[in-house]
DNA sequence: GTGAAAGCGCTAACAG
DNA sequence: CTGTTAGCGCTTTCAC
């Protein structure tokens, strides 16, 4: 019923607590014999290290914040699971919070986790300036804050990880093109997120190349739902605007304009291709499957937890970006 | 840059520790006089308490660990919103682990939450039996245990949340039946799931009742995910088993049959109906859109939180079984 | 109404 | 190689 502690094996072995300690640290200066009596007696007795008294005496709370704009999409659990694969072996928590698209909830979420002492802030943020002075003010308070996906507008010295959603972005559009299509819409989300623009220069860049580029063809969305990207496409088909694919922000966005075409009995390669860019599951559970640039999510989330580690070793350590492959996948819908 | 500690505020102010403690905590016997520039100065300098500090001193680590089989799909994150909703205001973290539909993994994430002292544990498991002996363990160990949708077969003495399945599964047949439906068929999944079963009973109670039970309509698929709904409806198709709806046991199985009937031609819900059991947003995400039994996830999220908040404050409190009520939504799929 | 001292579980000087 | 002591930040007796 209550846990064992060093003061209890050290009773039980009448040896002092620091002997024990030494031996479960796996001290040098422990003899041999002692060590193995600690050991025997640790495992027998069912002993396990306080990690609250751990995180006092060093300072540390070895738990690291994460923060997320949503979690209605696999994007950010894959994200997470790379975080996990890094720091559950080292002991460290995780502790998360979702900020609904909402720079105010993101802003709360942040105060919540410098109250909880967290060694490290992972951020996805849902808004490019909004919160700027709290990342400051986290990183002042000598919090780490690492980025990845969607980064700060203002270039804050801090490590962070993406992909290149510009060139990935030109890839695919030029898969689109090199299947025949000509009239290709760029749906985008909130410029408040840098990626959105990101992906429009490689958009632009590659029609421009090709001699096909239409400013017309841009449209943006209000959002990065599904309902918002059944609304846009919706406002696309009343305005009589002619296109033959669309290359979507988002899984979610290219989803509702799929469902959206489908419900208007058009058909999906044969009168409009759809592309998307991010790296869910989504893609494949959808009808058509979607083709779509797939993040390398998991390895994002290990990379970040990484880059954490690093600042948390040396706070002084210089920050690092790091851009990761994303890869074409190619399905159903293109 | 450092946290300010009560200690520094005893310097600061030429007050006892004790005194600025009790100031802060509101204690009465404190002077008024006292305890406003206590607490001016704490404001001032920025006092943060030291969770850690905290939670040495009450033995309580105020965590509570959140074990889940994936984290693919949102359901897991709305309940999660819900565990946070409560959780969070009182300065509780949450831990997550993702089991992946692995009791393996699950039985390796329980024990990492043991270790890191989690005050309780809320679980949503992966297989009905399989881990009982850490379950028994993790209570032993005055670790109280809440269980939400997914529930162990032995009946342990546990607090739960779910919904009444079988009789929402009745209903949501019925509604099959109603609208012309004879040849209803239940895919489900693995039976070491319980609310497999429940839904089970719940379909075949109806289907007597109407005189339409047909054993030969109730399938097994090998798994949860959108490729198992894939795989089940194809064997189903080429067995040319006779049906003209499906009630399928989660979101993801009825996605994969629909993608799959949609592949071959066949018209949803003109030729085959689709009605599904979960209450994700991914039912609405879907084309066409995916009639379901709704949960209220993050009411469930909330009501298990508070099952663990009893047991924390009072480890001896009854354990209860709350009931919630699921709804149905009819959408495009039926 | 306030202060001194002990203790939560552990590690890390400092002695010996 | 082992033990003693102090201290991480906080609350909580026990004195005064």
């Amino acid at each position: 019923m209550k846990r064992i502690t060093i003061k209890d094996l050290s009773k039980f072995l009448s040896l002092s607590t620091s002997t024990i300690s030494r031996a479960l640290l796996h001290d040098k200066n422990v003899n041999d014999e002692t060590r193995k009596r600690v050991l025997d007696a640790a495992h027998k007795m069912g002993y396990k290290p306080n990690l609250t008294a751990l995180s006092l005496q060093s300072g540390q709370s070895k738990t690291i914040g994460f923060v997320v704009p949503e979690m209605i999409t696999p994007f950010s659990a894959k994200v997470l699971k790379g975080i996990q694969n890094i720091l559950y072996p080292l002991g460290y928590r995780i502790i998360i919070t979702q900020s609904d698209e909402d720079p105010l909830i993101e802003r709360k979420n942040l105060q919540l986790l410098e109250e909880f002492n967290v060694d490290a802030i992972i951020i996805n943020l849902c808004h490019e300036t909004y919160n700027n002075d709290i990342y400051q003010h986290i990183m002042g308070q000598g919090i780490p804050l690492i980025f990845f996906d969607r980064l700060p507008h203002q270039s804050l010295d801090v490590s962070k990880v993406i992909v290149n959603d510009s060139i990935k972005a030109s890839l695919m559009v030029e898969h689109l093109i090199k299947t025949g299509r000509k009239r290709i819409v760029y749906i985008m989300g909130p410029t408040t997120i840098r990626n959105v623009t990101e992906r429009m220069n490689g958009y632009k860049r590659i029609l421009m190349k090709y001699n096909i580029f239409d400013e017309n063809l841009i449209i943006q969305a209000n959002g990065m739902t599904v309902q918002h990207g059944r609304e846009i496409i919706k406002q696309l088909l009343d305005k009589n605007i002619e296109f033959d694919s669309i290359f979507a922000f988002s899984d979610t966005l290219a989803m509702g304009v799929m469902n959206y075409l489908l419900e208007q009995k058009v058909r999906i390669p044969e009168d409009v291709a759809v592309a998307s860019f991010s790296g869910t599951e989504l893609s494949s559970m959808v009808y058509p499957q979607l083709t779509s640039v797939q993040q390398p999510l998991e390895k994002m989330g290990e990379k970040a937890a990484e880059l954490a580690l690093e600042k948390i070793k040396d706070s002084s350590a210089a920050s690092r970006s790091v851009i990761m492959d994303a890869e074409l996948v190619y399905r159903a819908s293109t």
